[in-house]
DNA sequence: AGAAATTTGTCCGTATGTATC
DNA sequence: AGATACATACGGACAAATTTC
């Protein structure tokens, strides 16, 4: 049965219940989750799906994983949930961007903002400007 | 936002920047290219864009793949290097980034701002924001 | 010291279902 | 209808880091 992805996809599904092992203590902090090679056979699913729900464990400080060795359960998550990485908005040209892109000024223009961070610590802040193409 | 193809499709978009980062320098030559699995990240694009973007650059020859390990930039690059402007200011925090950073309002900081051009037009303004560390 | 096994990282090719232009 | 693109998922192969024998 390949691939209906109704309600949520199995990634997610598998990372709920990797979560649950690891926030009730059945996986302890510290320890090795099993193997990549392991969880395809205990979910029946593909490495890639695998993979991906551990990437999602990841990203929400569940878990850390080294090269050839394991993903760890991650100590304490008391982590706020996503501050926000990534956001995208429109906002009209000031004189400067106006200037360079040699639109009017007020002319909509989309702004993209990424934080870069470094553990608890934002490194540094990325604004990328461009023009709205979507009106042609 | 699923998909809109206005006027450029987006593999090409994509290769476009991959290009550009290449051909700056930004990735130096031997580098290793981003994952896939990152790059859909970076670029929010399915695998298969990011898939269809290298191969565009492998066919212009600015990158060559080998299974299991990666991308790799090419040397090569006589072309005119890209055309980019930067210039560089202190800036007192407004109250988004001073919550990002974590910093009080009105704290300096660094603004570096690049000018993306291709050919007469520009493509993109970038600007990147972090905190001034030059007195630690 | 060295070979083998284990495990994660990455790429390859393919497939299904959905959505938009 | 067709092209483009997204999200998801499968299975396979090779590469690289680590551990085990």
């Amino acid at each position: 049965m390949p691939t209906p992805h109704y309600g949520q996809p199995r990634y997610r599904a598998i990372a709920d219940k990797l979560r649950e092992q690891i926030e009730s203590g059945a996986i302890p902090p510290g320890a090795l989750l099993p193997a990549e090679s392991l969880l395809t056979a205990d979910f029946r699913a593909a490495r890639g799906t695998i993979r991906k729900a551990i990437a999602v464990l990841r990203e929400e400080g569940f878990a850390t994983t080294e090269h050839g060795r394991g993903t760890y359960a991650s100590p304490q998550t008391k982590n706020p949930p996503n501050e926000t990485d990534a956001r995208q908005r429109v906002m009209p040209a000031d004189a400067r961007l106006a200037a360079l892109f040699r639109v009017e000024v007020g002319t909509t223009l989309i702004e993209q903002e990424k934080v870069i961070r470094q553990g608890e610590q934002v490194k540094a802040v990325v604004r990328t400007y461009h023009v709205d193409d979507t009106g042609q």
